[in-house]
Parts: C-alpha cells; sequence; structure tokens
DNA sequence: TTCAAACTTGACTATTTTAGTCGGGTTTAT
DNA sequence: ATAAACCCGACTAAAATAGTCAAGTTTGAA
C-alpha cells in the first residue's frame, strides 16, 4: 500500500502556500525551488486544486496563487480529493457494487476494506491545512 | 492510495483456509477455484506465508496447506508482512532517515506520514484472521 | 512400484500506473 | 511590448503489479 507522490506533493505544496501567502500571491517557481518538485508537475496539480477552489489563481506577472479558504477549513480529505488521490484501497472496490472478482457476490474481505477506508478517511478528515502548518513551525522547519 | 492485490488475495485465501481447515488440509486448487485466484499466483503467496510460518505445507497426495496458529493469532499486520504488503505510505518513507525529495531535511509532510502509518497498522494489527471469518459467518456467506 | 495430486522454485512478461516532460498557448503588471 | 506567470493537453520512460510458464520434488494410494 502507497499514497502517490500526487498526493503528496500536493499537501506539501500546500503547506508552503499556507506558509508564504500572507500578502502576494505565491508563484509555482518559488513553491518548486523550496520543496523539491518539477514546476510542470505543479502546474498539473493546482489545475485540480484550483478546480476544487482549494486555491485561486493571480494570473500575470507576480501572480501566483493563494488559498481560497482558511487553512483550518482545508482539510487533507479535500486536498486527496481534488487530486484524484483516491482511498479506494483495492481492486473489488473499484468493481459493480455486488460483486468482487468477477463473480456475483461480494468477496469474503469486502468489509474489511469498507472499514479500513473509513478508518483512513476519518484520519485526513481529523487533519487541516493549519494542523499541518502549525505542526512544522514548532519543529522549526 | 491502493492495496496490491496480493496482499488482498492473501487475505481471501487465509479467511478460506480458516473455513476449511478443520480436518484436512486445504489445496490450493480449491482455493483458486472457491475465490478465484490463479492457481500459480497462490502458490506465489503461499511459499511466502509459509516462510513467515502463518500456514504449514503438507506435500503429497491429498495435502494441501494448514494454518500454523489459531486464527485468533493470526494478525491482519502479520499477513501483509509475511506477503510484503507494505505499509510504508510514501517515497519519502523509503528514503534515508534524516532527508527526503533529495535534500539534507525531511520534507514538511514527514511526520504526516508516520502518523498516518501508525493508524494504518492499528487497524490492522486489530483484526485477527478470526474476526474475519466470524464477521463472514454471519453475513452467511 | 507407479502414478498423479499437490507442493516448490525461479524466471519471464504483458499491462497498468505513475511521475513526470514537452510544447504550445493566454493573461496582465510594469 | 515584454516577460513572468498561469493554463492546457498530449506524450512517454520507468516502475510496479499481476500474473504466466516451465521444470522440478514429495508422497498417499491403487
Amino acid at each position: 500500500m502507497r499514497l502517490t507522490s500526487k498526493g503528496r506533493y500536493a499537501v506539501m505544496a500546500l503547506v508552503d502556500l499556507a506558509k508564504f501567502d500572507n500578502i502576494n500571491p505565491v508563484s509555482l517557481r518559488d513553491i518548486s525551488l523550496r520543496q523539491g518538485i518539477s514546476l510542470d508537475y505543479l502546474e498539473q496539480i493546482f489545475s485540480k486544486l484550483r478546480k476544487k477552489e482549494i486555491v485561486q489563481s493571480v494570473r500575470g506577472i507576480q501572480g501566483g496563487y493563494v488559498l481560497n479558504k482558511k487553512a483550518k477549513e482545508i482539510k487533507l480529505t479535500n486536498i486527496f480529493d481534488a487530486v484524484d488521490e483516491k482511498i479506494k484501497t483495492v481492486q473489488c472496490k473499484k468493481e459493480s457494487k455486488k460483486g468482487c472478482n468477477g463473480k456475483p457476490i461480494k468477496c469474503v474481505t469486502h468489509n474489511l476494506w469498507d472499514e479500513l477506508e473509513n478508518h483512513i478517511t476519518n484520519f485526513f478528515d481529523g487533519k487541516s491545512l493549519e494542523d499541518l502548518v502549525k505542526d512544522n513551525n514548532e519543529r522549526r522547519f
């Protein structure tokens, strides 16, 4: 099991943004340099974040991105959802509601994955961008 | 994020085994047919489960596999561990202890993934094979 | 004692996903 | 006007996954 880099980068970039967007919009170029994430890839990620209204863009010179909500109101679930990071953990969850593994009934472990997804979703729902920024400042990074 | 089929199959197969190993060893052929998992793939999986002493093999005709411990004592963490299903969720967790993303310091989200891993591990530690079998019998599958 | 069911092992491969790259735009402050 | 910055879609190399395949070994039963 693993998360993809897309979700991880999205969170990294938003923490960075939350720390620096006090006055001016933050350019992806700056985030790219500070966080070591490819600029082109960041653009893809921010395109999604913008469509889900997590950030706003400011075009033109001196432009960049700003948060569209308070950091406290942005939960990690919102972020992962925006960049299509699926919490759907296993193949059988993707298939039709009734069956798994090409069979007409649910597989013996189906309920387990339901529970697991809830468990993980709860974890991410309990974490806001603000929490991460605070945690980060405390550690003097 | 997703679990791989290997982990999922391992759990499915062991639930099946736990249900049927009362008297005789259970052949992989039977598990393959009941659960719809490729026999060759099951062999790879059970090879790992045997090495980690979760199951015992009985060779020869009428052979198969039996659980090596009571179902109650087999936690899901043991199973995932045996088949190399990693709870390591993100890239930065694979890298050197001190740095992420090729930098000499931990990335801003590093602690988050630590917490997440603990959260998931706790979930799997709290689930035994017996729990799954019971849950399954209740639902009359 | 021969046979076949079943386990054992290791190498190989097609498919899918990921993590980007690339090339061309458009917008707007200066 | 120009350059910084956003915007968009197509493309691709690498890695991981989910198997397949081939060639065994072991052993209960006929």
